[in-house]
DNA sequence: GTTGACTCCGTACTATGGTACGGAGCGTAG
DNA sequence: CTACGCTCCGTACCATAGTACGGAGTCAAC
């Protein structure tokens, strides 16, 4: 059978079997049941679309209980929508931070590279430099 | 004397004394030379700006080596150019990327937070869900 | 000139996010 | 029907990024 049992859900995820495990004893993600006649248990494909997502927030910066926060956000008619939305804000305003440091990091590295062309004049220039010019900040 | 002896660098810098000292081990930040006449430590005001990118950049998911990368980015007249431009390249890309992977948690809270606007009618609808449809991604 | 707050330095402990290991059970191919 | 690969579960170990602690020295104020 062609079933997504713990080693092919972690293949496709990306991952090892042995993190699904450590992500179920989190709690991120479900544990699928055991089959009742004894056998291995049977992941459904949400599951790996759902690590993907885990892996990718991490990239930038989520820790799992971060991540377990965002996945368990769901506006449900019958939840409290007035909280849900409350903590989605707030998430919000947490990746809007994010996003203006990356652009600023970004900011900086293309300038580095503008004043390292390959070969020619430069201008000494470094990370720290280009940040601190970027944001306008100064001796203080 | 007003001089940024460690503790008063890592209250302006908002971390603790302790931290300071990880990363000079670390060699994140130099270590300043104790005076010669047996006394503190005196910090530029550098380090502290250094500090502070250092804690940015970890809250949007760079390690410490990675940190330690970017700072040590530098275009030097008498440095070799082409690769740092090479390197700085490749960290460009990866910011990049972080800052799409973003945009679509963003996107996605957006939907979250509109989907449940307060009190009203409202469509069942998570993170995941928003994510799926946002990347378009499906079935496979 | 001693007290109190702080530095210095080494070592130990902590939390997070895994990774490895080992013994027992399951399942399918030959 | 048995050999091999995989699952299952628990426990142990690991790296990263700090945080805490303790004893000795320093500084500044009273």
């Amino acid at each position: 059978m062609n079933e997504l049992i713990i080693g092919k859900a972690a293949t496709a995820a990306g991952v090892g079997v042995e993190t699904i495990r450590f992500y179920e004893r989190k709690g991120l993600i479900e544990q699928p049941p055991k089959p009742l006649d004894a056998g291995f248990r049977v992941y459904p494909e949400e599951t790996v679309q759902r690590i993907r997502f885990i892996r990718q927030a991490q990239e930038i910066g989520f820790s799992l209980r971060e991540i377990d926060e965002l996945l368990s956000l769901r506006a449900d008619p019958a939840a409290d929508c007035a909280h849900v939305r409350e903590r989605a804000a707030a998430k919000l305003e947490e990746v809007e931070r994010k996003i203006e440091q990356l652009g600023r990091i970004r900011s900086a590295l293309n300038e580095l590279i503008a004043a390292c062309p390959g070969r020619g004049a430069l201008r000494e220039c470094s990370i720290m430099a280009s940040l601190i010019t970027a944001t306008g900040e100064s001796a203080r």
